[in-house]
Parts: structure tokens; C-alpha cells; sequence
DNA sequence: CGCGTGGTTGACCGATATCAACACTTGTGG
DNA sequence: CCACAAGTGTTGATATCGGTCAACCACGCG
């Protein structure tokens, strides 16, 4: 019922959410669920790949306690994921793009453990995921690379607490802009030119920082000739050393 | 080569080490990975799951950059694993007791991407991954509670971002002694006495504070009445107040 | 046009890190 | 047995990074 309410409900778009998803016509088959299947294969994951399902910017894919159903793999757009706490404290723990997969943190108890919100207009494929299990049945390789994914997953949070726990503001902003940089390259888009899909605030958020140092970050790395921004656009100027700020092998001075 | 280095020599352990476990005897089964299955499908893990495996003290059981062969389920003791960068900063990415599996974060590169070691003395299980994937296609329960596990690694690391991207000191703090407190219950030992296995440094890298901090921070706690502590021996004396203390809903003054 | 939202910049503050001294325990070797 | 060193933990003084508060700007929209 709640998923309902962030369903658009003009004509165009319901129709969209009638049509089947293809993994066989997806740009995203290379790094998505269906990476390395043979095309027989891709068939069978095809058959069970529930609708498209559009969500519209600001709007939930779920919520935190929704029933756990479907795994979700974006199509297109991009997506944030937060934990909320007893408190009302707030923590994006992932921005995801397309081919990546959300809603794995659900499988351990049925309902989803935190929100996933389009940070702007969006697509994802339905994945049921009781079909999905019955598929790893008869297809080792689909399962293999559904534990690949979530073994990432895991990767890839012991690195978000690396940062949270160990780096310094404008290391962990360079972090987070290699490592966009990196996901748009992996897609075929610009490794320096891009634009970046959510406010300061959500960056500080995820970053462990406030929105006013976001910006201070953001001022201080232009002034070194690290990078251009207008609005949310970003052109990475010196690819190198924003690496090596990221690796924590240089730095630069707290206020030069 | 590398493990074997790690391996005590003397008769007495290698004679243990040969030793086959068994999960129907083991006292963990309930928690660990054969959690749920009917007895005939534990018999078939007990015939794929490797030899018994101690580890001493302060010696690894794998190191980054290890190939990636089996998971292992603690049977007695307590490990650390930790992360370590390019600059040498390491993060310790949680603790782990017996009954909790380690290496799930390995089989997406199929080399290991953190340092485990023990804490104390202690035994593991070794589990092929590859029996452990043959055996997924026979027993969809067994693949089933897998899921579970790794899923719940996630939600485990997504709690850990929240509290080192969000809290502060001492409810940071204060999440790490019920979060123990918890874990012992639930394996049948006292949740409000226990022994810290791991020094004060361990504890603060893995909160995202020094040392200093968890030393005054233990003092508070003791001056506030919520616990007693000698050497590493803890007793909670207001459970209550800690958990209060850990969900946000109450603060302490910082140096009262 | 005014208003709301998102972003920038400055001044100041405070929680926690850093630095330093010291206490206690453990292990080692004479 | 003691002397000594190394490791671990505690406590105090001070420094600093990033948070907080506040003013202001730019843009989009009704």
C-alpha cells in the first residue's frame, strides 16, 4: 500500500510499468545480476524479472519496514539508501546507479531494514525474489554472481567505515569523487565530467561531514585547480592527485 | 605457506586439527550456519565441512591479499577483522565470537580483502566454498539461512556507518557495550558480565576514537554508576540507562 | 514580486585528538 | 629475588578540525 502511493498514475507511465523487462536488451547486462550468463540462461532470468517500475524523484522505492519482496536492479537514474534510528539520526549508506542492485540488506528478515529514495527520475527492474532463489537452483552461475554482488556489498561498506572512521574531511571527499568517477567510467560515461545527483546535504550526510564543509571542500579544491563546479556539475582537472588525496599519500593544507 | 606459520606445532593441537567437526555436536548450531536444518541435511554438511583450525592469540587466521578457499565459523574464542589502505590506516571492521562466520567479504574477488585474527586463543571450522556451493543446489534451506547471514553482515555494516558517521563519543560507546551484551545473551552467557576481549585500542579504532577517549569514557561510565570495570572485566550495573544511552533517547553531560 | 530551497562564506565554539607524564602489569634475564 | 624494559591503561593540558550559528546570495516558482 505505501509503495503504491509513489506510483505515477498517468496513463504513459503505468503502461511502461506493464512492459517486461529485457536483460538480454539492457545496456547494464555487463555489470548487472545477469554478468556472465550464457543467452540461454539470460532467458530463464528474463522469464522471471518482474515489471519496470518508474519512480519519480524524491519518491521511495520502499520504506524501512516495507514487506521484502523484490530485489530491485536500476535501470536508470540513481538512487540514495539511509538508516534511520530510534533517535531520528540519519545516514545514507549508499548512492546506487544503474546495474546496481538494491535491497539485498532485506533478505535476513523479510522487511526492508532501511529507506531507498530516486535521487532523481528513475527505473528499476522487479527482481521477485522468491523466484529469483528458485532460479539459483538451476543456474550455478546466476548464484555465483548473486554472491559476488553481495560479497561486494559487504566490500564496499567495510570501506564506507574505513573512511567514516579513520579519514579527515577532504580525504573522504576525494574518496567519494574517485570513486564516482570510477562507477561513471565503469558505464562508459566521463571519468571527469559529471554531474553530481544529490545536494551537499546528502553528500555531507554520507560523508560523515556537514553541508557547510561540503561546500568549504568543494570552494578549497577549485582553488587548488582540482576541479570546476557549476551547480552540481563537476569537471575533475587533476585526476591524479585527487587519487592521491584519496589514497592518503598527499595532502593539502587545512586553509591554503 | 603463509598459515601455516600461524599454526600451533606442538602434538597435541595437530592432533585436534585433524579432527573433523560436527555440527549435530556442536553447541553453536543453533546460531551458525546449520541453523534450521532438519537433521539429515546437517549430516550433509558435517560431511563437506574441513577440518577443525586453532588459532593462537594475536596470529591471523587470514591476511589480505590470502587466496579466497573456505569461510570459517568460530567455534570458541574471539577474532578481529580489520582494513587496512593504501596509507597504512587501518579500520576494524568488527568483532566476531563463536557461532558468527568470517571470509563473506573474500568471495566476490576470490582473495580476502581483510586481515582476521584472533583475539584469544581460539578454533574455527573451515568451510570449503566450493563443497558449501555444491551442497546450495541439494539444500535450499542451507542456501537459504546463507542469505540470511550475509545479509545480516550488511545490516551489521550499515548499523556501523550510522554510528560512525552520526554519534558521538559516548553513545558510541554505549552501542558497543550493549551490542556485546546481547551477543553474550543470546549464547547463553551473562549479559551483564563479561570480559572484553580485545584491548582498548582495538575498541577504539573500531568506534572511531583513540585510545584516551575509551579510557575516559569507561571512567565516566564507571563515575555515572552504569558499570564496573577491572582490567577487562566488565559489569553492567544499569542496563537500562546504557540502552537509553545507545538508541539517543538520553545523554550525559560531558563531564559530569 | 516575494518566498522557499539550496548553497556559500565567515566567526566562533566545542568535542575529541594530540601530546605528555605517570601507573600498573607482565615478562626477561642476571 | 630484583632490576629493567615493554606493553597497556589512566589522567591532565592543550590544540585543532569540523560543527554550529548566522548572514547572505542565487535560483526557481507560484
Amino acid at each position: 500500500m505505501i509503495q503504491a502511493i509513489s506510483l505515477p498514475t498517468d496513463d504513459k507511465l503505468l503502461n511502461v510499468q506493464t512492459l517486461k523487462a529485457s536483460c538480454a536488451a539492457c545496456s547494464m547486462h555487463q555489470l548487472c545480476l545477469p554478468m556472465g550468463l550464457a543467452d540461454a540462461d539470460i532467458d530463464r532470468l528474463d522469464k522471471i524479472i518482474g515489471r519496470r517500475r518508474r519512480v519519480a524523484r524524491d519518491e521511495p522505492l520502499y520504506r524501512k519496514g516495507d514487506p521484502f519482496r523484490n530485489l530491485y536492479a536500476v535501470r536508470f537514474g540513481h538512487f540514495k539508501t539511509y538508516q534511520v534510528n530510534a533517535a531520528g539520526e540519519t545516514q545514507i549508506t549508499g548512492f546506487q546507479m544503474a546495474g546496481e542492485l538494491l535491497g539485498m540488506d532485506a533478505i535476513s528478515s523479510e522487511c526492508h531494514h532501511c529507506d531507498a529514495v530516486a535521487l532523481e527520475d528513475s527505473e528499476v527492474c522487479e527482481i521477485p525474489f522468491g523466484n529469483l532463489e528458485e532460479l539459483f537452483g538451476q543456474v550455478p552461475t546466476l548464484l555465483r554472481h548473486f554472491h559476488r554482488m553481495m560479497s561486494n556489498e559487504i566490500t564496499r561498506e567495510q570501506n564506507a567505515m574505513l573512511l567514516l572512521g579513520n579519514m579527515r574531511a577532504e580525504q573522504r571527499f576525494a574518496v567519494f569523487l574517485v570513486n564516482k568517477s570510477a562507477r561513471y567510467a565503469a558505464r562508459g560515461y566521463s571519468p571527469t565530467q559529471f554531474a553530481l545527483r544529490m545536494s551537499r546535504e546528502d553528500i555531507g550526510n554520507y560523508l560523515g561531514l556537514t553541508i557547510e564543509s561540503i561546500s568549504r571542500l568543494l570552494s578549497r579544491f577549485k582553488k587548488m585547480g582540482l576541479l570546476t563546479i557549476d551547480k552540481r556539475e563537476v569537471t575533475l582537472l587533476d585526476p591524479a592527485r585527487l587519487k592521491a588525496l584519496a589514497a592518503g599519500t598527499e595532502q593539502c593544507s587545512p586553509m591554503a
